[in-house]
DNA sequence: GTGAATTCCTACCATATTACTATGCTTTCA
DNA sequence: TGAAAGCATAGTAATATGGTAGGAATTCAC
């Protein structure tokens, strides 16, 4: 039950975004400042940009910025576009020889538990 | 952040066990009312048995018991002998450049949540 | 307008994990 | 005594993880 190196650079890369925001940062201030691989970051932030987390300037003295202000996005948002849909189990086909599927509410209750944990934390608080 | 098909096995052989309880069930009762291949079951149900959820009996008319009550095991303790410990980030070695490790406030509220839910949840109510 | 600094794209790669399967031994009861 | 159960260990195909490599495209400072 480890959440992958992925989500958490991810999220590491957002909140430095949001230290600097509105101003920009490019991969190897980030990567320097956080420790990561900028080649490995440059494809995971790649991710964030292309599911409207970050824009980026190109070129000489480019960078990315935040598209939207710190306030308005969660730690769910970043953590669902690096690691995919939060606990997605049990849709049926697993266990419809099982009378009721007992694991189903586990599952359920989890997910809901977790999403709400994550989407109530927004990158300003982790400034 | 998917959970393996490991966690949902045990969980649903640990229901199975429970619905039993305190008569006892084998592999082959298990894997069929489950849908479960019934040699990775073994393996998986051996994990079990050494941290101490089920005993077993050997030999003809053999097979599987839990060792407590339904009520007194809980979804959590199954899922973390299957898939270890939960939600284990930032120990400080990963990020210590960064001046305050941001993430580790989202890992911990995240891990106490989960095991707030998950050990809330006991075998008793799945059956 | 040239060159350096940056992002963007795609492919590759080594390792670990997952979800099994295979084989055979050991134990126990009918 | 033999069949039915658990126990132990090793193998294996497919996928995910955590990167690396190389270079193309873009843009700005000069």
């Amino acid at each position: 039950m480890q959440f992958s190196t992925k989500a958490e650079y991810g999220l590491r890369a957002m909140v430095a975004l949001a230290r600097a925001y509105p101003a920009q940062k490019n991969i190897t201030e980030i990567s320097e400042a956080e420790n990561i691989s900028a080649k490995y970051l440059e494809t995971l932030i790649g991710k964030l940009r292309k599911n409207n987390l970050v824009k980026s300037q190109k070129g000489k003295s480019g960078g990315y910025t935040l598209i939207k202000n710190p306030k308005q996005i969660s730690a769910g948002e970043v953590i669902e576009i690096m690691e995919g849909p939060i606990v997605s189990k049990c849709d049926g086909s697993n266990c419809m020889k099982a009378k009721v599927c007992a694991s189903s509410l586990v599952w359920n209750k989890l997910a809901f538990q977790i999403k709400k944990t994550l989407f109530a934390i927004k990158l300003s608080e982790l400034i």
